[in-house]
DNA sequence: TATGACATGTTATAAAGTATCGAGAATGAC
DNA sequence: GTCATTCTCGATACTTTATAACATGTCATA
């Protein structure tokens, strides 16, 4: 389903991505948070790839543009955007995707491509019953879910 | 809820830990694979630690009973227990807990207290249906799950 | 006793992440 | 305006986690 080619705001080569990233910047603001430079690029960075990013990937982006990056400048950035719900971590791989809906922070599942690595977000519409009765069973109190599932996406197993 | 303290076979002050090695052998061995004692020691330090253990963790404890270990040799016995199923990796910590149940290979959904760091493991019943649904929608194939929830144990909130 | 398969030892290095200190810019109080 | 505070970022050094590559040991058996 792509969008509609000749008009809306999501048409033209960048799909949307000025867009995405000054909704970014008015969430940031709205919460008294600063999306300056920096971390609008790593986010732009990272909203660019089409796979979930190392944070040494996107260290390496940097490093081209503007000379020696050191890790902690990446890491901070991340860090804040990881805050902010504009991105999410992915542990399986130890990489960084966009977070799909910013609009507000979330729990998400993941689905991710053991053979092209691309990562497709689906945010979880409620909390798991299953989950919340586990947690209620063993008296213990839910912060955060991580679920990622592995496996083989679509365009891969037509390949195939 | 302590076992029975005057009879079964996980009484005495390693709760069974003899049985669970000796079952995990022969579950290996039925596959024919080796749980060597290099292997069978690795397995009884994740098995008596009441959290993930790092893999620098066992390497430590190896390194007190044996001289110098170096990281391929604990990182290769873990993952060989991890393709046993005899233990679980948690992505959450960069750790890894004994399974809970050998019998056979199973998704694990694992509750991480971020105060004690204890690790309880509730084995998977059956195939979520909602991310069989999901996954289906996309046209996904799953092969694995991760599941690692954090928050507060039982026993840190009565603390608290 | 050769040989083949597997397990382990050894050395070196890659990859991921953090602690800390200090300089400079932005913000707000006065 | 200017001073103090806070935030952001650069830079250095380091820790933790993980793997590649190759050598050696062990054991069954042909």
């Amino acid at each position: 389903m792509t969008p509609t080619p000749d008009r809306g705001p999501d048409r033209g080569p960048d799909r949307g991505l000025d867009r995405r990233l000054d909704q970014a910047a008015e969430l940031c603001r709205a919460r008294g948070q600063s999306l300056t430079p920096l971390r609008r690029r790593v986010l732009e960075i990272v909203l660019e790839a089409d796979r979930p990013l190392g944070a040494y990937d996107v260290l390496e982006i940097l490093a081209e543009e503007r000379g020696r990056v050191a890790p902690p400048t990446v890491y901070r950035s991340l860090d804040f955007l990881l805050d902010q719900g504009l991105v999410h971590k992915v542990l399986s791989v130890n990489g960084f995707v966009a977070c799909s809906d910013t609009a507000r922070p979330h729990a998400a599942e993941l689905f991710i491509c053991r053979h092209c690595g691309n990562a497709v977000e689906v945010a979880r519409k409620a909390a798991d019953p299953r989950l919340e009765e586990t947690a209620a069973g063993l008296d213990f109190a839910i912060e955060s879910v991580v679920l990622e599932v592995r496996g083989r996406c679509a365009d891969c197993r037509a390949d195939a």
